[in-house]
DNA sequence: TCATTTTTTCTAATCGTTTTCAATAGGCAT
DNA sequence: ATGCCTATTGAAAACGATTAGAAAAAATGA
């Protein structure tokens, strides 16, 4: 009766320990969580009846009665972006050191599997949710984030109101296209996704902000939507060289596409670096990994991870959340690929 | 005082909804559990009322009553390793489909983190866990895969005795080093990481078998030991061509070692696919996106993803569990790199 | 010694669900 | 009307922990 058998498995509860070593469940739980007030002699008796019958916590009845459960989801699309690896880092050492675990869900792109795993938040599942790549549309986010413990990091939602660690993806876009402009080129391509994420939208216009400022034409021939793959770079720059006004520059919002595009430059008699520079974004592992390397924007990955979880957890413990956008540094890495 | 306030926030319960809907808490979990036995009238005020107030359950009540919380959690070393995507794409496909989520976890390769977070596991925060790349040693995996829900994926224990999904790295990388050998090579090369994972362990077994079976002589020079990195490919093929009976193939146990090891092959005047032959492990997206394109051994990521999934539930409702070691078949991609 | 304080312990309420079991209401046949 | 069956309901007991508040035990002071 007392041991629910599942699966050929025991149950074994405070019930048991308070048995075993002759106290009540109270003096058990104090014992557990180190309160003060207990005398060596129950603490002794307590770890080892824990001991003797192998029990662990349940956590669920402790997180139901204490209501939190000291656990927060990070939300990503798929693992496969490489420089979510640093971010979640990041997130783990803070969470960490508050006594927070990191769990990680994928929305595989689907907004509706991302609110079924919001779920898990308004469920009381886990303390918090940091959203990494937020399918879901802002108004409905940003609703939500009233009620409950939310941030976004990478990205950022098209209007403020919600807790938010990013880059200036804007600027990036306008820092990396001055810096092409700036080595005297004139026809510089663009490709990016046709998935409009808020990051990719701003790059884009830090890339046409950067034109105008130089007086260069936007020609729309240049500008290349695809998605995340090395082939969309292949395929964007077989198409921009096959212009009879080629480009002499193209920058990518993300390495993979523009390590793609470069190496069909490569492959096609065109001298990387000389005849056409290229600039890449996330300075992912295979960025510097071959010849001629590619230059690219850098984010502070980790410290993007490391900054969202401690102000998600400040706002957990808060009345008044922050609900600030707070856009740290990038930097460009120069290598070859823009003769560097 | 029903209405428990935490950092601005409300806290709403079925005895709201109950009360809102002027029926008992009982009928109430009636409803959100389409249990059949409600009448229309009631499944309608009920409805009327969880949209009224905007009522989600909480899971943790849920869970601590039913004694279950529909939740697998998978232990991974780090989102890194690119053919964890599938692996996980494969592992969400088959929970979802019997309702069940997938949470992922991260260990850092730190085998006290590996067993905190098996604490979800004891402390029921989940019903199951799948251990993608663990390194608490294997027999106290074994000891506590007897109480709890667990196996083994992609790795295997260096004994049996849990539910384990892999496939036949031996035979794997007897497979790839014959291959070599069938291409007339006599003097093979093997790049391999000096931490032992019971994948690298087994594959290099299966260099040496093959060797030993076509009578070639095993040679301690052409062994190197690193770590997952291209660094670690790059250096060893540096250490190799400078002997002076030089390795006329290279097999890696990852791709990412072997397109090091390619790389600076390539850049000293070595031709690739001719003088020397490389042979990866993975097939990675980057295998095939550089010339000369790499030779890779190809595992089935998703399906064993499903098929530890779909056993590991099938477990949880057994009273004898399958404690048995799946082998799926893996395959040989050839490319140019080694001159196909 | 006895009153008083301090320390330790226990009983019981609580968290938010699900579910058993008994109760009620309604329909139908007699 | 009476009894019987069925379809809905609600009250209350779980689930396993934490934690007030009361009670008991131990320590202190006069």
């Amino acid at each position: 009766m007392l041991e629910q058998r599942r699966g050929g498995r025991v149950n074994i509860t405070i019930k048991d320990v308070a048995r075993e070593a002759n106290v009540s469940v109270a003096t058990v739980s104090r014992v557990l969580n180190n309160k003060s007030n207990v005398s060596d002699e129950a603490v002794h008796a307590v770890n080892r009846a824990v001991e003797k019958l192998g029990y662990s916590p349940n956590f669920l009845g402790r997180d139901l009665r204490k209501s939190e459960t000291k656990r927060i989801l990070a939300i990503i699309g798929s693992t496969e972006e490489s420089f979510y690896n640093d971010v979640l880092r990041g997130m783990q050492d803070a969470c960490f050191a508050q006594g927070y675990d990191v769990l990680i869900a994928t929305t595989r792109n689907d907004p509706e599997h991302e609110m079924h795993l919001l779920g898990m938040l308004f469920s009381k599942a886990v303390d918090g949710v940091v959203l990494l790549a937020p399918k879901i549309d802002s108004k409905t986010i940003l609703e939500l984030s009233k009620k409950y413990a939310m941030a976004v990091c990478l990205e950022r939602l098209d209007t403020e109101g919600i807790l938010c660690v990013t880059i200036n993806n804007e600027r990036a876009g306008y820092d990396a296209t001055s810096y092409l402009i700036g080595k005297g080129r004139k026809r510089i391509g663009l490709i990016t996704t046709k998935i409009r994420s808020q990051s990719s939208v701003d790059r884009e216009n830090g890339y046409r902000r950067a034109l105008e400022e130089a007086k260069i034409p936007y020609d729309e021939r240049l500008v290349y939507y695809g998605d995340y793959s090395a082939e969309t770079g292949t395929r964007a720059c077989e198409e921009f060289l096959s212009l009879d006004r080629k480009p002499d520059a193209i920058f990518s919002i993300s390495d993979i596409i523009s390590l793609g595009a470069m190496t069909y430059a490569n492959n096609h008699g065109f001298k990387v670096g000389k005849d056409i520079l290229f600039f890449g974004f996330d300075n992912i592992l295979f960025s510097h990994m071959f010849m001629p390397r590619l230059s690219t924007v850098d984010q502070p990955c980790y410290l993007q991870g490391k900054t969202v979880a401690e102000k998600l957890i400040a706002n957990m413990k808060s009345d008044e959340p922050d609900t600030s956008t707070y856009m740290l540094p990038h930097s460009l890495i120069l290598r070859e690929s823009t003769g560097d």
